[in-house]
DNA sequence: CATGAATGAGCCTTCATTCAT
DNA sequence: AATGAATGAAGGCTCATTCAT
């Protein structure tokens, strides 16, 4: 069996065995069964656990952010471009479920070189959804004529974008989680969700804005979007 | 010493110890240390390592619990409601950091009953966030008078208003770990800022909408609500 | 059992299964057993397999030298105090074959921290045995009257005394070897043989000069000075 | 490549790599990249770690005693050949330096066989110093005409004999690591100091006797013979 | 009540060794 | 003939946990 295959075996074993019992509870000889290979094969490819689980942390994180980043096309208007990135977001979440949790829930606990693994990939998406924020803002609102001060809000500063950004990011974080626990809907339901609350925000929507609708996609499992039970 | 004391003393050191290095990474023998105390009486007062760490998600997540519900006064109307208990958590993420780090990193990385206990404390604060959501509702959209449909998203259902709670939970929670990660700022901005997004919406925003300023608590370090350098 | 002695305990096993196996094919498991301890102990005490093989040799180089400086006293006349010295090494390794195994044999095949530790304890009874062939040579030899050249070898220089305690002490090592795999006599005996070769040396011997015996000690298991067998 | 060739070839990688690493630290991997050879063909070839050390061993022995042996011509008068040995071995120790490594160093800390084997190489030296100097007694001195005793030490029996061998093997292995550790000299000059301890003997040295020089070999690096600086 | 002393169990890692090609 | 690929076995080290005092 030809190299790279063999280490691609590996690491989804690697994910599968981490996503489930974390990454301290997890043991070598484990995946290394599930890997369907010795363990020493393990270590001359991967090197150490550490290795073994950063390079799990960076292909996921890579694959992730690639289906997200080629969903949201530059061309498109922002909203439309934000709506799309977390239907993907939420597509990809599952259909790897394993993936977004080894992301999302083990990799943050580990020590300093995994940590700052995760937050490098984690902080590529915040950059990109900044940037988004950041253009919104500008194309939206012209400047002002009488040269007068901005109207308050409209050009968000570079931190207040950065905190719309961590706030969109960490809020379909945890609409991923809901959706895993809850039971699966069509992603572009959820991202119609989070769009609602953060595209028009809430009061809006009390006195009657919605986030328009758009149709489920044809091959997901659950064309008509039904409602998950909640409590 | 009291016993309840001892036992006080114990969590506090463990919850230190814990968030610094990592369940795992933490032993025995070193939280013994930090309690000042020997070994064999943390085993004796807490039971084992596990249950020592689920003794301090649950104090941890009760404070937190506590700080945030006696914030947000049931009587104030739901805008305001929602805005106090956010308050209330950025201090407490603020004053406690090894608790939010406990919670928020270390306990969603561990095994079966941990998780459990730790999913239990952030759905009471989803139920609640969800009630608060589902009463916004109800009380600002008056039920139509000619029997005709509800419009669209303004009755929210079981599930749309427990999807929107996640996602202001879940943005909170990124807010906070941004917030001690770029240096600190006044809670009540740090409020603001997810108000802004959630309880408003981006698009309002980009027409001029703003959530409005409050002013910083006297106490607070910077009385002038700076903003994080960002990048 | 008190500390100190748990110690000693496991010292006096460390260097019996040292001496046997070698550095490399001894098993910590193997030396925990010996020592009537489980291998952690073994670890809290010692810190680690290296730490433990340095102890062995720091602990056995300072008996031997303590041993081999306390039976030289100073006031002797020089050949006599070498005499006493090369006894008292012979005694000391008939009754700690272990301990002269490991020195000598083990010691020096392992890695720097553990080599630099045995050349300093060799170094110690090198430089002790240049200072003595020094003082011998000022003692002996006047200083010439006429300010001509001192003979040569009389007053050896500096690398000319190292050199020569070099060879006395590798001799002594050879011999300590030779009469444990030949079998034993008493060390007064082989100090002689020693002290013929090095002292009187092989020409003036072979004109029938011979060191003077020494009666051997009573204690010592053969009162004839026995020859061992040779091939 | 012919077969020879390439057994040469891993045995002069081996002997490279065991010399600097030691025998366990050194792992087969290396070995076989150093050969440039693959590591199946050093198992065809040489069959184990062990048998391929064993086979260094017995190599470098036989080279080593090769030229010493040749030095010693047998015609020679029994000092002269014992000094044009040690010569011949300080010689090969300097030029040979990893040869030398493995042979004293290495080869005593491992486990029965190839003790063994390079307690065998270094009996064969040891015989051959034992028969010179016992041939060295007879020819010294006259057997007792009256039948009366033979003078103590002059004609050594085997033991005693054996024992000065020893001494002398003994006091060469260590003068040849002294003048690695210390920096070169050229053979003669260490050849001398040893015959002036062992041949004449410290006393009489220490009355102005001296081993006579020889002049150095002319194609040393070091023409005048510096003393190696002491301490 | 409180603790120094002690351990069973398990994990990461490595290496000599061998097939299948 | 020659090798890339693969592994069984074992060792160093640590840690949660428990007695005996």
């Amino acid at each position: 069996m030809p190299r790279a295959q063999r280490e691609q075996q590996m690491l989804d074993a690697a994910v599968r065995v981490f996503s489930r019992c974390g990454y301290h509870a997890s043991s070598m000889d484990e995946i290394a069964e599930a890997s369907d290979v010795s363990k020493p094969m393990l270590y001359l490819y991967l090197g150490s656990k550490e290795a073994l689980f950063a390079a799990c942390i960076r292909r996921e994180a890579d694959r992730l952010i690639g289906a997200v980043s080629q969903a949201a096309e530059p061309g498109l208007e922002t909203g439309e471009q934000l709506r799309r990135g977390l239907t993907a977001f939420f597509a990809y979440v599952a259909e790897h479920r394993d993936s977004w949790t080894v992301l999302y829930q083990q990799a943050r606990a580990q020590g300093e070189p995994i940590v700052a693994e995760v937050a490098a990939a984690r902080g590529q998406v915040v950059r990109a959804v900044t940037a988004l924020v950041r253009r919104a803002a500008r194309a939206s609102v012209p400047a002002p004529r009488d040269g007068g001060p901005a109207p308050a809000g409209v050009r968000p500063d570079r931190g207040e974008a950065a905190a719309v950004a961590q706030a969109i990011v960490g809020a379909a974080d945890a609409l991923a989680g809901w959706v895993l626990d809850t039971g699966p809907e069509p992603p572009e339901e959820t991202a119609r969700r989070l769009m609602s609350v953060i595209w028009i925000g809430l009061e809006p929507r009390l006195h009657g804005a919605r986030y328009p609708e758009t149709e489920c996609r044809s091959e997901h499992q659950q064309p008509e979007c039904q409602q998950p039970e909640y409590q």
